[in-house]
DNA sequence: ACCTGAACACCGTTCAAGT
DNA sequence: ACCTGAACACCGTTCAAGT
């Protein structure tokens, strides 16, 4: 919400200026920010150079095309990814240093998709992971098991994220022509079973469901709980 | 590949041989299937419509708009995910499934990226997610601690997932205006380290890089084994 | 009644024509 | 030399006109 609408700017549209209006353009524009599936997306290079109050062609003096913006977009998000405090445990530490990306990325919901779009990662994003990396090495933990951790970190075990879930909250999930209406307890038992344990024990969450951030650093400690044992057992991938 | 440039067909174009058509045009269109960020994705109405030899107009007799088409494709992928045998522990159980799911997803590389974009989840999908709670619910876990180990599943808890690292060893990473050419080892030199070792011991791995396989099953192990401990140890979200 | 070509409102990007 | 409007090759989708 930074610059909105101040279409008319009197400032002469440097790159900087050109970035940091895509990135608010993109928080602006509901969507998943750079053409996600959804035709009602709302950013584009034309609106974006509308934003400014500048013809397209303008942009193309700052950027060489599309795929140069939203790799601009991405350093400037992951810019402001905090690192971490010098003084504490590599545990902490990197726990630390990824809820701060989490936090940064839920501001800016379309970036994660973004990021993962890109044909490479971009400056911002190596220097982050570089920034992970070495809090595990500054811990001890060998080239070896940080290599590995890493990659479990960026897993995505389920092959999807689970934010299907938080958006099948508000929008029912759409029926096979074929298919009667939803009853969605008798078709799927078991999931019904799990909604209803989550929605039990709302008591923390504001909302209708049920805690994200706690779930977040369940999955989190789940993980850092593991590499920790792993670590103190010396594992090595020769023991695979 | 299965009826790749099959244009004229005389089968009266079904919704089936829609989905079938459109599933493998988003196949070997290289890119990320759908409306990814980058332009030269291929796969579009239009073109579907060409590689059907019929007018784009046509396919909205079986779908009611591309949404309503990439849902119907997701449903497709998803459900060659198989169920596991049911016999065996929960622990390989799930283990199989969700092997399989990856390996599914792998020969659909589109369809990670598709089924994050929906704006609620498929039936495939909820079948797929009820089928793995299931597999947890029989082997005795809770409710409770089910519902947050498919959320610690589904979670992306560097922010995003690590395919960067496989795009990024064919292309190099784009350098910003200001800064000079990418010496790598030198800007991120604990990223490099590790990208040393993981060519190091790159005997298992066919190509140069390091084994997926083996990184995804040490993350999914790693959090399979966190989730036996807190099993055993009756673990609830009351001790949070 | 059915099908479809032209059309609409977009998109990223180019390029020649205007100053 | 600089800027930009028109244009190009797309896109998803509508709709009226043709059979």
């Amino acid at each position: 919400m930074a610059e909105e609408r101040g279409s008319a700017d009197r400032a002469p549209l440097s790159r900087e200026r050109v970035l940091r209006a895509a990135v608010a353009l993109a928080d602006a524009s509901g969507g998943s920010g750079a053409s996600g599936a959804s035709g009602a997306d709302g950013f584009s290079m034309r609106r974006l150079a509308q934003e400014l109050g500048v013809v397209p062609m303008a942009l193309y003096k700052h950027v060489a095309n599309k795929e140069e913006l939203l790799d601009g977009m991405v350093d400037m998000v992951v810019g402001e990814i905090g690192r971490p405090a010098p003084g504490a445990d590599w545990k902490s530490a990197v726990r630390q240093q990824i809820l701060s990306a989490r936090s940064v990325l839920l501001q800016h919901r379309w970036a994660a998709r973004v990021i993962e779009s890109r044909t490479g990662p971009t400056p911002a994003v190596l220097a982050y992971l570089d920034s992970v990396i070495g809090t595990f090495r500054d811990g001890g933990l060998s080239a070896d098991l940080t290599h590995h951790v890493m990659h479990a970190l960026g897993s995505r075990l389920l092959g999807f994220s689970q934010e299907l879930f938080d958006a099948g909250r508000s929008t029912p999930p759409p029926s096979t022509p074929g298919g009667s209406a939803p009853d969605l307890a008798g078709a799927y038992p078991r999931l019904a079973e799990i909604a209803a344990a989550a929605a039990h024990d709302a008591d923390s969450a504001v909302g209708g469901g049920c805690d994200d951030r706690f779930e977040f650093e369940f999955a989190l400690d789940l993980l850092l709980d593991g590499i920790e044992r792993l670590h103190h057992r010396g594992w090595t991938s020769a023991s695979r």
